[in-house]
DNA sequence: TGGGTGACCATAG
DNA sequence: ACTATGGCCACCC
């Protein structure tokens, strides 16, 4: 008797929300959830998105240093490299530059 | 049913 | 400055 979506479907829906050649972090979506003390379910969350038939932008989200910390699940180690820098993000040794200017936080975009 | 897990974050030494 | 540890809480087996 579910009513409510799950914790992992509401991080689908803002991690689809996020603009192309944006990222994120998974902090931010958790605060956004109002769950900042589950940061880490943010993460884990990505990790049942393999599951969903849907395409996840997993690629856009990242830790709070803006390192790719989610590649390792990625097919390839430069598979998230590949997708953010074709969006236009620039990243050097698995680490997004300027990344507050490609930061995008839905609690002041969406909000 | 219960416990373990984790793509984090924050604080302390 | 860097390294180490704790907390945290929804999902899976």
């Amino acid at each position: 008797m579910s009513k409510e979506p799950d914790f992992f479907e509401k991080v689908y829906e803002v991690v689809k929300l996020i603009p192309k050649g944006r990222v994120t972090s998974y902090g931010a979506i958790a605060k956004f959830l109002g769950a900042a003390k589950s940061s880490r379910l943010v993460g884990y969350a990505m990790n049942g998105s393999h599951s969903l038939k849907e395409a996840i932008p997993a690629h856009r989200v990242v830790n709070r240093n803006g390192l790719l910390t989610g590649k390792m699940h990625f097919p390839t180690a430069t598979t998230m490299q590949e997708l953010l820098e074709k969006e236009g993000v620039v990243i050097v040794d698995d680490q997004i530059q300027t990344f507050p200017k490609f930061y995008w936080d839905p609690t002041l975009e969406l909000l």
